[in-house]
RNA sequence: GUCCCCAUCGUCUAGCCUGGCCUAGGACACCGGCCUUUCACGUCGGCAACAGGGGUUCAAAUCCCCUUGGGGACGCCA
């Protein structure tokens, strides 16, 4: 500050807070800019040591030329600004300590920073900073002000909005990748239009030349979805890494199937609200049979439901463990002895073994769960029956 | 109010700089078909946009101007 001082660049202001309010809103009144009115400029010392002596401590401001202050952005290209729209503006305050568009400044230039790389928020304080570059005749940073992300209403994302700290996300259970991946998409899309990127890749085909200069509005949906591709698509070895700290793991059902685990995730596509949707449907194989509902019921009071479920049981019994052959063997033999079909017969022994009518594919879930595991399971469904048909 | 930025499907965007290849391409969402004896996934198809008006030009989504609309900034906050 003492150089600029020193060189004029700027001077010392004794004006009060009260003083200077009651002159802005004279000039919001009369429909005015409200700029300082250099009342402070031209004091000299005598006047300023007498100021001191009452205990009067100093802002200092900068001392602004009117003219046109040209902003060069990567982004938005050459900005113009009037100086006139902001006036001698204060760059440390009376106690001493600097305001923001003075420190970033000497901070970001004695770090000798190349890019300055912000909010589209920030290019209207742009112009001042500049001012200071140039009076201490620091090289100015390239600049690239990146558009903003907008909520569903359009206006500047906030947490009203929902989620929008990066640990709510992933408590929610979206994936790292994911959403970097998505963010990287707002205002930006790679040469060739894919859009599914690793970040290796979006590293290298990044450029700041090529971000748009309009605004984005942040899709709750196209983020889901995403994370829904990465869960699906990522090693499962990995996906498992990633899902245990979503999952009840002191629970005796997910201790005994969690080397099974990953292969159920990785059918579980529906509804995705994520991992922890997975782990909720989970929760319905361990609360069953207390899930039954309407649906479930339903099924369990068709006429062929307790022969098939009990036939299933025969059948099973006749093997050693089960695989997707001897599924197919079983089921058919079921519907030879019990004349069910369709719907009867398969939607009879879902519900029978997992007490819903939803989840992943039928064969799947018999080769997840253990022989003696399904037979217990049934076991309790036709005992649930004897008390609700 | 003043200043600044922005403007292609509902949303993210490609194309715009270097006008004709645009019958405006892709993705999410949505709607149908197929697959699956559930739901998803997958797959095939569909709906859907150059904000409006003036120019310039043989030719405009692309260049210029105006209007409208949206966003941001106007602190001794950061």
């Amino acid at each position: 500050t003492d150089i600029l001082l020193e060189k004029g660049y700027a001077y010392e202001c004794y004006c009060s807070k009260y003083e200077l309010e009651a002159a802005k809103e004279k000039a919001l009144a009369r429909g005015e800019q409200p700029i300082y009115n250099r009342k402070c400029l031209h004091l000299s010392e005598a006047e300023k040591n007498e100021l001191k002596s009452k205990g009067i401590k100093p802002s200092i401001r900068f001392k602004v030329d009117d003219k046109i202050v040209v902003v060069k952005d990567i982004i938005k290209g050459e900005v113009h600004f009037p100086t006139n729209v902001f006036g001698d503006f204060v760059i440390v305050r009376p106690d001493g300590v600097p305001v923001y568009n003075f420190a970033v400044v000497i901070d970001d230039a004695l770090m000798k920073i190349s890019h300055v790389i912000r909010g589209d928020d920030h290019l209207s304080n742009t112009p001042k900073q500049v001012l200071i570059y140039e009076a201490l005749g620091f090289d100015i940073p390239q600049f690239a002000h990146i558009p903003m992300i907008l909520g569903p209403d359009h206006s500047k994302l906030s947490k009203r909005h929902g989620d929008t700290s990066l640990n709510q996300f992933k408590e929610k259970g979206y994936l790292p990748e994911a959403l970097f991946n998505y963010l990287t998409l707002l205002s930006w899309s790679a040469p060739d239009g894919k859009e599914i990127l690793t970040k290796e890749e979006t590293i290298s085909l990044f450029r700041l030349d090529n971000v748009s200069k309009s605004p984005a509005v942040f899709d709750f949906g196209k983020l889901k979805w995403m994370n829904g591709y990465y869960i699906r698509n990522l090693p499962k070895d990995y996906l498992t890494e990633r899902v245990v700290p979503f999952l009840d793991l002191n629970d005796n059902f997910l201790k005994k199937y969690s080397d099974r685990l990953k292969d159920m995730i990785y059918s579980i596509k529906d509804k995705i609200e994520l991992l922890t949707d997975a782990n909720d449907w989970i929760k319905i194989y361990q609360s069953y049979p207390d899930s039954l509902d309407n649906e479930a019921l339903e099924i369990l009071r068709l006429p062929t439901s307790r022969d098939v479920l009990t036939h299933f049981i025969n059948e099973l019994s006749k093997f050693q463990e089960i695989d997707t052959d001897i599924y197919k063997e079983i089921t058919s033999s079921v519907q030879k002895i019990t004349g069910a079909k369709g719907k009867a017969l398969f939607m009879t022994i879902r519900v029978g073994i997992t007490g819903t009518t939803k989840g992943p594919d039928l064969d799947k879930i018999c080769t997840l769960l253990y022989k003696d595991d399904i037979i217990a399971r049934i076991e309790k469904t036709l005992n649930v029956m004897e008390s609700i048909c």
